[in-house]
DNA sequence: GTAACTAGTTACCTATTGGGAACCAGTTAC
DNA sequence: GTAACTGGTTCCCAATAGGTAACTAGTTAC
């Protein structure tokens, strides 16, 4: 019995893991949301963040993570027209996650230099 | 000045973003990891938790979470042999990752009922 | 006219991910 | 002999993810 209530949540787990992944799963969407908890930004700003990312990525990445309401686009008929992106409260109620994520991210270096792995050394780029 | 701290901070988590989706990247990894949070288990045992992946994949996935130090591997010389895949310290250091993983995972599909998303309808599958 | 700014789009190509089915090897039971 | 259990491997294919380069459109400044 007991065993079959470890089971029981054990599929459930698996099956949140899952909508998790769909939402948040690829290269980028992560990092855009990262540069998003630092304040509303435009286009090209998410770009200059995110330096090797192209427009094609970051505009497709855009259009999921809205039509998932994590963030909102706001048209400003400004002259050139211009574009904030921002955190919905969905999109914000990521905030403990992502510290979790980001801590362990740094646990995770520390943990593995000098060892054998092969994760690239941080190089800065300017 | 402020302004550059802000930079060098969203950066830094930049850079700590990309360390962790290399590691947990993928649609098995974090579902094989919840599964061995559920205790040890042997190969077959993980494949019948996660039922629709592929033996390959899950051979290749327990090497790449071994690789990197996540889950630890014990042979042993039973009849016919079997094999024992457990978390290692670092394995279990991504418990409260999970956790918030999951439970954001609870709150967005919650937070989608009913509205226009496109997730799949939580079908038992048995 | 040209260039530069805004925010993208489009077409094409490659690389990685993932899936299916068959297969291997050693042992036990029939 | 065959089947079934263990834990995988191999090959071949399809789908998706991601990269590159060129291009669009509206406006401003020169």
């Amino acid at each position: 019995m007991e065993q079959t209530h470890r089971k029981e949540a054990c599929q459930a787990k698996l099956r949140a893991s899952r909508d998790v992944l769909e939402v948040i799963q690829g290269k980028w969407r992560i990092p855009i949301i990262v540069s998003l908890t630092y304040g509303n930004k435009r286009f090209g700003e998410i770009k200059k963040d995110i330096e090797d990312i192209s427009p094609k990525m970051l505009s497709q990445e855009l259009k999921e993570l809205e039509m998932n309401k994590l963030i909102s686009r706001t048209l400003y008929d400004s002259m050139p027209v211009t574009v904030e992106y921002a955190l919905t409260p969905l999109g914000k109620s990521l905030n403990n996650l992502l510290q979790e994520l980001l801590q362990w991210g740094i646990h995770f270096r520390t943990e593995m230099i000098g060892k054998e792995r092969k994760l690239p050394e941080v190089v800065e780029q300017e």
